[in-house]
DNA sequence: CCCTCCAATGCAACCGGTTGCATTCATCAT
DNA sequence: ATGATGAATGCAACCGGTTGCATTGGAGGG
């Protein structure tokens, strides 16, 4: 087997205990002893076993992350593995693993999940959604196992830790920006109104609009069933047709890329945005501009958040709000719509 | 705390090792006393502790996945999720928990891979790539821990497990088919030379028209600096004018899609093809034909040969073969291609 | 010189399972 | 009746750390 404390307590000539310690920074093992049991662990090459060490303190220093089933792109999405990233090293960073578990449907993702907790593999755990009536949630806070996550949770969780966008003061800035380029009858183009990113990102346009003094008018607000290219594209016609608009703001870049594809067979021009700074509206021309909502640092939030609460370190919020960056590309530019660049 | 084996043991009038065999299911426990333990399981809700099972199994059930920074688009492609997934539900059937790691360069992979094996935190290990001249291999090799890599390793690594496509047939097929619709003057597009997979697949080339008795022309043979479509884009012009290619055979779809958009503006039709089967190859027009490379059943086959090995099935092959799957589709279509469609 | 006190370290129990070996008891052949 | 046999179960050590409490020894005060 490997090298254990015993081991190097031997070739100190002092106690396992005071290894321990010495490991620990305790500071009641003199200068001396513990450069003697410095150098015996580094001859001997020792490092601490994990499993005992978790044992004796009751604490396994890993989080478990729940990957929820693939319905959809969420995949081709690179949402995931950026969020992944961010909370990967953070994690590595303050000393805690991340253990994941993809799942087939919701029922294999709890009993999944059961598992991390009851047989204390997990101290904590990351959900990377926040559904409707979520059954994690509830075994989490039956169970009081601290745990985070990505968006935002019903307010009956009452133990829930949370990261998300402000989505309303995003979409909020994104039509401010078309206000400020002159721009009156904007459209909003949103997806099913029970995703409370639809609903928020409504309401950040609908704030935009009075705080600039723009009359109200909800026959240029369309929501469509899905996120889908082919639902932008969908409703493309209608709010080319009805609304009159001179700018459209898409709360998904998806949306948004239907409907410029649309635009372009017609031969119409409006400057329009979208969400999510997605690999294809970048490449696409003409470039999309698109609001980033960070998916890599919304990861890293939920860790420091998630570990934050684990240490006790109180006084901590229970949320931490991540900000969007708008990337201003040509899809919005006067000059390129125009031809002029 | 929570519920132990002793709760367990005294609820059920039994020595814990009593319930420690009835959970293993050893045979000289009596049907009656079996029962009985359960029953007091049930009762209790006992689910054993994963740290102290560790220590005394001297074994974590646990897998390292090491994850490579992310040079270049490795994120944007869904490959590493994907593989991510196979990986994550094989294991989980198995009994099995994969911890990750994300890095930002080899040498804190290297380190981050040390301390996943040092503490005794991981059984084995996922590498997933094949780099040459490895230094985690090194290490693993050096540490004896047994590891499986997706691709293939160079053979000084004696030890390696290893899950991979068989690149050398995929493209032979891929180029067969092209020789079985009456083409002759396929051209090759394929990445940097080092790369084994570049390598593996000019050789699946030249295979396929020698054994179609179409004598070799190496100047038909493209090879790009990188993976990306501005890569093929760069050299469409070169392969159109120099080759008098009837067909475009490359060995990603990147590549294919930067020398299709060319095709496009010059108004050039030739049928092409690439592999990964992604995401932008089948919705754009025409939609790509690509050999998919199931990157899902690649982490699959992966976690199978690590988790076989540990537990000591030999007879299994150090390695293995995922097959790959043409995916037909317009872009290689000669009714779609001649507008008859 | 003796007692007190504190700094430095050791002892041993404990975390929650696993497992080799001993023990018990019923069965069976002699 | 008696020893052998074997099935069922218990005992206790062990895995490798951590930590409360006891112990040791030297310094300082009376």
């Amino acid at each position: 087997m490997s090298v254990t404390i015993k081991d190097v307590a031997r070739k100190a000539g002092v106690a396992p205990s005071t290894v321990s310690r010495v490991i620990h920074g305790n500071p009641k093992i003199s200068e001396e002893t513990q450069e003697r049991v410095r150098q015996a662990m580094g001859v001997l090459g020792y490092h601490p076993n994990a499993a005992a060490r978790s044992l004796a303190r009751g604490r396994s220093y890993t989080l478990g992350l729940m990957i929820p089933n693939s319905e959809d792109d969420l995949f081709v999405k690179p949402f995931f593995i950026m969020a992944m990233r961010g909370l990967s090293i953070e994690a590595q960073r303050r000393g805690y693993n991340i253990m994941f578990s993809f799942s087939s449907g919701e029922e294999e993702e709890v009993s999944l999940l059961k598992r991390f907790v009851r047989t204390n593999v997990v101290d904590g755990v990351i959900l990377m959604t926040s559904r409707r009536d979520d059954k994690c949630m509830a075994f989490l806070e039956e169970k009081n196992c601290p745990y985070v996550v990505i968006g935002r949770p019903e307010s009956r969780f009452l133990h829930a830790l949370w990261v998300d966008n402000d989505n309303v003061r995003a979409m909020y800035n994104l039509v401010a920006y078309f206000l400020k380029a002159g721009r009156r009858r904007i459209a909003f183009l949103g997806g099913p109104a029970d995703f409370s990113v639809t609903r928020d990102r409504l309401r950040g346009y609908r704030d935009a609009l009075k705080a600039h003094g723009v009359e109200r008018d909800d026959s240029l607000v369309f929501l469509a069933p899905g996120f889908q290219e082919r639902d932008g594209y969908a409703l493309a016609g209608k709010i080319l047709s009805g609304a009159m608009a001179d700018a459209i703001a898409a709360a998904d870049d998806f949306l948004a890329l239907g409907m410029a594809s649309y635009m372009e067979e017609r031969g119409t021009i409006l400057p329009i945005a979208g969400f999510n700074n997605t690999m294809k509206g970048s490449v696409i021309r003409p470039r999309l501009t698109s609001v980033d909502i960070q998916p890599e640092l919304l990861g890293t939030r939920a860790a420091e958040l998630l570990i934050g609460h684990l240490e006790g370190e109180d006084s901590l919020p229970p949320y931490s709000i991540v900000e969007t960056i708008l990337m201003e590309r040509e899809s919005t530019d006067p000059d390129f719509l125009s031809g002029n660049s």
